[in-house]
DNA sequence: TATGAATGAGGGTTCATTCAT
DNA sequence: CATGAATGAACCCTCATTCAT
């Protein structure tokens, strides 16, 4: 990479953690570009050299934010000896939610910003190494399921939408219950729904 | 109502029903307070005897609309004659779904704004009347469980985040699916999960 | 005229004043609307309750201030005791020629700005007035003509694109010639032109 | 010329030729520098290698195109057999109006900021040849006139404001008159001029 | 020469809020 | 109570210009 780019790439880290820190402690409406900059310590101008506006710098953070918190679990996963698909949605769910509770901020700008669509996406990207090179995510999830599974994208769209929306409410305000009983309720909720879209031999 | 009472009525039903057509249409952030007057029609000034500022008229407007939604969920609910629980639960989110499947609109306002908190508030604000008078429509569930279901709010608490997120993408992006076939694949997995939380004798 | 009215009315030509003095010592391009508010003394949101933008304030002052130059040539010619069309014509050029040589900054501001359409428009809103009233200017004209004069529209705008572009360079650059010498050459040809389109019985 | 020079008189061209384009479209306000060097592909920072600012563009532009009409209608001019001194300046004036009444653009481009300075300098770079070369074209008007005309810059100014204010309303704005009958008008006049310097014997 | 990332002053515009009427 | 003219802070965004490469 050339010193020139290095700095563009630094210009941007830049911009895009100081409009983390501002969105997560003021909220997206009450952060201003001017606020951004100042924070990151860039002239305001130089903003628009990186993006069109502060909602294209939400949407990047939303993706690289949620991508890491997958990319860990997943990491965690592989390092760890689960073998049944049900226990490796479950590790993965209790990963997360681990994650996001000891970082209330991350989970409340993740959450309240996440559509099915981002979601995928950033599966898409998330990134996992083994001996033989990068790894497709999706593919790795369906190749999991060794074709025991029907209608996979709609199995996860469900268990995405029920933890995610759940999770924020008991995390951020302990309504109704709190973390700990919300997954004692939760998981055998989701093992019965993955044996719903068990296949049958 | 004295006619002074009555022509204050009048004015902040014309604010929040200017406010709830801009709200839909433009977003609450595209929305000022000149703009909600103007369509109003009354003066800048006016607003700040009826309200603090634009969030407040948004709350108003959330718990207004979502308790009418409901409302009309159960009244046709008592003009039906289904008997079993979990046909009652299903046919009230189905009817749920349905009005919000026609009003694209009011569904983006309530459930991007819905938390489980102003849910439970709506839900002991619904009025529903029998031969005897108002009814208490938590209270109302609870006996129609017939003692049968442990932790109702629980597993209310569980279907409501489900089906509205999953709703919420569905109808308003049709991702991953469109709505049928959402409905197709929710409602067993609701079935089941009452089935779960169904006290065996 | 009530006292909010009479208010608006001072406000608007604070403006207006304003706006003149820096278009024509700074141009319009050097002049921002923070300027001319400051230099009213007025807060710079109130401009957008009396204008759209700085061009609007320009046509205004145009019309205005063209029509204030043609209303006083045409009061002393009223004070004269000329009679002959062709002469009336010279009187006036010869009067406007002298108000603006002895205001470049309004010469400027006008001959730049002025099309033959608005020329028309401050024409038509030049008020002269009689023993019996307002008189319209362009009726008047014709009046004047006595019949004798073939397209009398198409006469003046010859004669008024002819002597402003001219007088604007000589009297802002002194090219070619200087105002007395212009004179002596432009008004054979303007009676000449006029002769040209009068009417021989 | 070498080829680093060719290569700058190439970049120039580029930058001027954008910058017309840019001018014509958009207007001289609202184009920016960075619009020239995007359009003319290279780096804004070349920019104020060639020139100091737009407006030093836009003068250039206007000599050079200003200078382009007149050439060709002198070309056509001298390709034709018309003799007579009044004959040939209402060929030019009919040429150039042609011209630009086809180039919309370019005439408002060139009256818009066409002065008689202007104007002068334009005419002294004017390259028209003949069999023994280059020819200066303000010498030639000044023989063609053989001696019969009296103060022949006087005539030519009064004649060029003239013609370019009035054709600069008619064809852009077609008012008060279309072309053609403008020119039914304009000819007859501008001959009575000529008449009126034409020295009698 | 040529580049284009970076600057930051300054422009236009909006708008919640106040207050004299 | 109701009005709406006035305010001025705060916003977004552009852009001529510089300068390290």
């Amino acid at each position: 990479m050339g010193k020139v780019e290095e700095n563009k790439k630094k210009k941007k880290d830049a911009i895009v953690n100081s409009a983390f820190s501002l969105f997560i402690n003021n909220g997206i409406n009450d952060t201003s570009i001017a606020d951004i900059m100042k924070k990151a310590e860039l002239a305001k101008g130089t903003f628009y050299l990186y993006f069109k506006d502060k909602y294209e710098v939400r949407d990047y953070l939303i993706r690289r934010k949620a991508t890491q918190v997958f990319e860990r679990a997943i990491e965690d996963l592989e390092a760890s000896d689960i073998e049944e698909f049900d226990d490796k949605i479950i590790f993965i769910i209790d990963n997360v939610l681990d994650q996001l509770d000891g970082n209330k901020i991350l989970l409340k700008f993740i959450f309240k910003n996440l559509s099915w669509g981002l979601f995928r996406h950033s599966m898409e990207h998330v990134q996992v190494y083994d001996s033989e090179g990068q790894i497709d995510i999706f593919g790795k999830f369906n190749e999991l399921t060794d074709g025991k599974i029907r209608n996979v994208e709609m199995l996860l769209f469900l268990i995405v939408e029920l933890v995610s929306s759940t999770a924020y409410s008991v995390i951020l305000y302990k309504q109704p219950v709190e973390l700990p009983e919300l997954k004692e309720e939760l998981y055998p909720v989701i093992r019965q729904m993955i044996h719903l879209y068990t296949i049958n031999d």
